[in-house]
DNA sequence: TAAAATAGATTTGTACACAAAATTATTGTA
DNA sequence: TACAATAATTTTGTGTACAAATCTATTTTA
C-alpha cells in the first residue's frame, strides 16, 4: 500500500486496474469524501495519490479536480495545488443567506406545482432518513439529511437553481464541519417531515417560512463568532490536556 | 494566415508568441467573443484553432474550456468537442426567472447598506453608459448595457450571488441572439438610471419591483414561443428571398 | 441514382516526459 | 544553537505523441 494519507478516498471506492472509472465516478467519489468530512478542510489533495487511487493519469485527475474547485469545493493554488477549502465565517453566513434566497423560491415553486412525483419522491425520501435514523447509524442519518434539500430542490422544477444549490449544500456540509458548535443536532427529522407534508399540502406560504427557519436554525448552532470559536476551541484543548 | 473560421476570435485578440497569455485572458477573451454574439449558437470551437490564434498548446485551451462548461456559455460533448450553448426556450425562461430573484434580492441589499462607494460605482456607471449612448455605437450600448446588472450585483456585498448571476447574464446575452424579436430594445437606459437612483436613495421595495418589471420586460421582447418563432423566420427568409 | 460499406483525414482523449516552482533536507556560518 | 544559504526532493504546469472516436470522401452494390 503505497499510500496511507488519503486512506479515505481509497476505502470509498478504489479502482480495479482492469476496469478503469469514468471521470464522472472519479468526481463523485472524490466529492462525496469530501462533502462527508472524511478529509479536513485543508487537507491538500495531491496529484499523484489520486492517480494512484483511481488508477488513472495525471490529466484525468486534473479536469476531475477543476471541475470540484468550480464547486467551491477545493481550492486550486497556482503552483501548489489542490486543497480542500475552508470557508470563513463570513462565507458561511453568504451561504446560509443564499440558500435561504434559494430555497424559499424553490419550495413556494414544489408546493404551488401539486405533482405527484413529487409527492412521491418526499415521502419516499422522508421514509428512508426515519429508517436510518431509527437504525441509529449516526453517519447514515447525517448523509439522509443533507439529500433531503437536495431531492426537494431537484423536483421543484428549476434546474439552474437546483444546480446552484447544490454547490451550496455542499459547502454547507464544509461550513458544519469546521463551525458545528453541538454535533448532531444540524438536521431535525422532524422539521423535514413537516416541510414534506406543507408541500405536499400546497400550503406555500407556511412551507416557506419553516424552510427559512430551518435554515436559520441550523445555521444558529454554529460557532460562527470569530473570537468565541477561537476561545472554545482553547477551552477544549486544555480540557482534553486536564483529562 | 491558417485559419479563417473563427477570425473573430483572434480579432478580439491574438497573442505574442513571444508574450504569451495566462490561462484567464484566454478565458476572458473567448468568454467576451461569445457573449458579444460574435459566434453563432452551435460554433464548433475546435482546440487546435483556439491553441493556434492563443500561441498555447491543447492542456491549456481544455483548462479553458472546461472553465466555459462551467459555467454553460459552451457544451462538451464527449469525443465531439466544444460548441457554443443553443438554449432552449424553456431554458431561457428559468434563467430570467433565477435573474430575477437573485437580482431582486441583490437590489435590495443594495438599497439597504446606503454604501458610499455603491453610490459612486453606479453613478460612474451611468454616466458611462450614457456617453456610449450619445456615440452612437450600438455594440458598446449594448456591452455597458449588458454590465450594469454586473457591477450592480458586484456592489451589493454578496459574492457568491454576484457570481451566480454572472452566468446567468452570460446566458441572457446567448438567449437574446437566438431569440430577440426587435433587436436594439433589449436595455433601456432610462430603466437603469432610474433603478440607481432608487438604490442610492435606498428606496429598497421600488428597485427591486423595478428590477424584477426590467427583467420581465427583456424577457418579454424575446421571442419564446416554438412555433411562433418558427413561424417568424419562415416569414423572415421568405420576405429576404423576394427583396 | 440512392443507399451502404469502406478508407482516409480530422479531431478529441489520455498518458507521459520534461520544465518550472515549491518544499524539505542539508550544510555552512556566526 | 539559531539562522541563512544551498542542494536535493517533491509536486505542479505544459507540450506532445499516440490511441480512439468521429467525420468526410470515395467506392461499392442493389
Amino acid at each position: 500500500m503505497k499510500h496511507r494519507k488519503l486512506e479515505e478516498i481509497r476505502k470509498n471506492g478504489a479502482s480495479d486496474p482492469k476496469n478503469p472509472l469514468e471521470n464522472d465516478e472519479i468526481y463523485e467519489k472524490i466529492f462525496e469524501v469530501i462533502v462527508d468530512h472524511k478529509l479536513l478542510p485543508g487537507t491538500h489533495l495531491k496529484e499523484e495519490v489520486l492517480c494512484d487511487v483511481y488508477n488513472v493519469g495525471r490529466t484525468r485527475i486534473r479536469a476531475v479536480l477543476a471541475r470540484l474547485a468550480s464547486d467551491h469545493v477545493i481550492e486550486l493554488v497556482a503552483n501548489r495545488g489542490a486543497f480542500v477549502c475552508n470557508p470563513s465565517a463570513e462565507e458561511a453566513r453568504e451561504v446560509f443567506r443564499a440558500r435561504r434566497l434559494i430555497e424559499g423560491h424553490l419550495v413556494r415553486r414544489a408546493a404551488e406545482s401539486r405533482d405527484e412525483k413529487l409527492r412521491r419522491a418526499l415521502e419516499q425520501h422522508i421514509r428512508e432518513e426515519q429508517e436510518a435514523h431509527d437504525s441509529g447509524a449516526q453517519g447514515v442519518v447525517i448523509k439522509r439529511c443533507g439529500n433531503f434539500h437536495q431531492v426537494l430542490a431537484d423536483q421543484a422544477g428549476s434546474p439552474i437553481l437546483a444546480r446552484f444549490l447544490h454547490e451550496l449544500i455542499a459547502r454547507s456540509s464544509l461550513i458544519v464541519a469546521i463551525y458545528e458548535e453541538r454535533p448532531g443536532g444540524e438536521c431535525e427529522l422532524e422539521e423535514h417531515r413537516k416541510l414534506a407534508e406543507l408541500v405536499t399540502q400546497g400550503r406555500a406560504d407556511e412551507a416557506v417560512k419553516l424552510m427559512e427557519s430551518h435554515l436559520t436554525g441550523i445555521e444558529s448552532r454554529l460557532d460562527l463568532d470569530p473570537v468565541k470559536k477561537a476561545d472554545d476551541e482553547l477551552r477544549k484543548a486544555l480540557s482534553l490536556n486536564l483529562g
